[in-house]
This record gives C-alpha cells, structure tokens and sequence, in this order.
DNA sequence: TGTACATCAGTGAACGCGCGTTCACTGATGTAC
DNA sequence: TGTACATCAGTGAACGCGCGTTCACTGATGTAC
C-alpha cells in the first residue's frame, strides 16, 4: 500500500545505495532489478514507481559511488590537509581490504570496464565523477593547474589499474602487483 | 554431420578466437555461447564438442587474448628491440585505436574486471596471461629483477586503468586522460 | 585398394530458469471541503 | 478539526525473451578387415 513521502525517499535512498554496492561487487549487467529490490526490503513490481528502466538506475547508482569516494577524500582533507590526506587515500586504496571489497570501495576499479559498454548517459555519470575526484587528487600536487590535474591522473590510473588487475589475479601475482605500485609512493 | 580432424581443429581455433574478441569487447557474461558459435558459423549446439562448459571457454579465451598481446610485444622486440620496441607498445597502448577497438586488444584494460568475477580457474589463466606480459616488458627496465618487474608492472597499472577510464568517459574526459598518461612517458 | 561399419562433429528443437518490464490490485496517504 | 475521496507506493502474478545446457538425429569420417 502507498507509503508516506518521506518513507518514500528513504525508500529510494535504500534502492540507490544498495544498487550502487551490488553492481560494484557483482558487476551492472549481472546485478538484477531483483536483486536490488531485494537489498532494499521490497518487492521488485514497486520499481519502476522509483525509475523509468534499469538504465536510469544504473546512472544513480554510478553517482553515488562517487559521492562515496569524494566524501572520504574530502572528509580526508578535513583531518589531515590535502598532502597527507591524499597520501593516505592512496594507502588506502592499495590495500587488501579495498582489493576484498569493491562493494565498498572505488567505483573506477569496480564499474569502469561495465560503464564502458553501458549508454553515453552512464557514462556521462561516471565522467563527471572522475572528474570530480581528479579536481580533489589535484589539490595535493604540485605545478602549474594543468600539471596537477595530470599527475592525478596518472596516480588514480595506476591504482585503478592495480586493484582490478590484483582482483582478477590469484592471490601471489596479486600481492606482488599491489606492492610495485605502493613503491611508487616513496618520494 | 561429422567433419575431418583438420576441420574440427579450424572449427575449434575460430571458436576461440571468436570468443576472445566478442568478449574483449562485450564483456564475459554478456556473450552468449550462442553469439560466439554464430560468430564461428556454427551452430549452438555443437559447441559441447569442443567445451565441457562455457567457463572452459572462457579460460581459453583469456588464454588466446594473452596470446595475441605476447606476440605483439615480442614481434615489437624482434625488429626493434626491448627499449623501442616496448616504447611502441605504450604508445599504441594509449592510442584511440586501442580504446575503440578493446577486441583487438589488451585483455588486461578489457577483461580484468570481469575476471575478478569470474572462477579461480580463469582468474589463473589470467594471471598466468599477466605474468607473460610483465616477463616481456621488464625487459626493457633498468635495474635488479625485481626493480624491473616492479616498475613494468606500474606502467602496464597505468596504462589499463587509463584505458579503461577512456572507455568508460565521454570524449572530453577520455583525451584528457589518455595525454595525461602519455606524459609519463617522456623521460 | 575396396568394403562394411562404428564413431562422433555438427544440427536444431527443447528444457528450466531468471531477466526487465507490465499490470490489476490494495489500502494508507494526502487533499479538498 | 473532521470527513470523503482521489492518489499512488508497494505487491505479486504474468508477459515475452534469451540464457546455458541437453538430446535425438544425420551423415561424413576414420578404421578394421
């Protein structure tokens, strides 16, 4: 039966936030309606009372991966200023516990691979919260803007690019991957 | 009816071959047995012949895309050697041809993710595939052994994640990303 | 080399299953008076 | 503030569809003599 308004938007919140974590540990395509609805304690029917298709629910949950991921970061920044607080981002991110689990971790090394053969609106949502994450790793380099921006960049393709490959490794390449990359952070 | 010996090996290497590239570029999940003995001008039902699953498949998928990459490289090596001819495989690397067209390319920036999700059985083959690949490029690094493996597999890190960020971005973002990382190049 | 026959690669229909989406229904919510 | 009623969030059965896998069948291949 119909639900307040504010039960309502709990409601949603629930589908998003459950949605974003299944689909960053099982992957989009293999996480269903279902499965979603399911997380959010109700019935699959009541969907479509939240989202037009599966689609428009995959955008949501892709944004609110980021919103995850730059409020860690900028929660980091608080505490410890933008140099240790991105230092400790990115131990953070080379560690096992990210690697174990992507439902709580970064959207890059989690969607990126299933955005990428997803529609042009999802993959605008993943774009503009990169974009995001690059503009606060940026803060922590030095040189000109366009000089930082790059050196995030690289740094956040790195450790993208290490925690997928660690995840679809058995466990001893996956370690030596993990530590090369944590290397890189000696100055 | 039944076909040759010799027929049956084409049969099988088109099966294959087929199955690397439709999931290279559709992901795993997403391509269906169905798809890749079409793709083989086949039928489905045959493909039990040739596999006791469509797991075992993807395994020798994986297997074939390492393959393909391995032989890049060492062809690159022949004619150039280690230092220039792994210079041109990063740039090809970062090149839009290589974004556009995941199914000629590197399994590692298009089936990590996947793989992740995947058995311990392909996650081996990957791994394996991953170990050739790294074997090659820390050819052409300075340094003790283990340097050299540590620094090839920061770049190959790198790469795949600047890739994978390409493909999942709009236009914009996909360029800024692919020159940031070809920056690092420059010595 | 030629013949008889067992093998088995490939065919295409069929299986049970889960998918995204639709829909008639329920009854609490929100509104008009 | 109280009442009457329209709205609509959530339910659960149903839809058509494609999936991985199985199977009876076909007939060329490969082998035993």
């Amino acid at each position: 039966m119909r639900v307040s308004q504010t039960e309502m938007d709990k409601n949603h919140k629930r589908i998003v936030e459950g949605a974003s974590r299944l689909m960053r540990k099982q992957g989009i395509e293999t996480t269903s309606v279902q499965d979603v609805m399911k997380k959010a304690k109700l019935t699959h029917g009541g969907f479509y009372r939240h989202f037009d298709s599966k689609e428009s629910l995959v955008g949501a949950a892709v944004e609110d991966a980021f919103d995850e991921v730059v409020s860690t970061i900028e929660e980091s920044y608080r505490t410890l200023g933008a140099k240790d607080g991105s230092e400790k981002y990115y131990e953070h991110y080379l560690s096992e516990g990210h690697v174990k689990h992507p439902e709580l971790g970064c959207p890059i090394a989690a969607l990126s691979m299933d955005v990428a053969r997803s529609t042009v609106s999802v993959k605008g949502a993943f774009a503009e919260g990169f974009a995001r994450v690059v503009d606060d790793l940026a803060k922590a380099e030095d040189g000109t803007a366009e000089d930082r921006r790059a050196a995030a960049i690289r740094k956040i393709a790195m450790l993208a690019g290490a925690v997928m490959i660690a995840r679809a490794s058995v466990d001893k390449m996956a370690g030596e991957v993990l530590a090369a990359c944590r290397e890189a952070g000696r100055d």
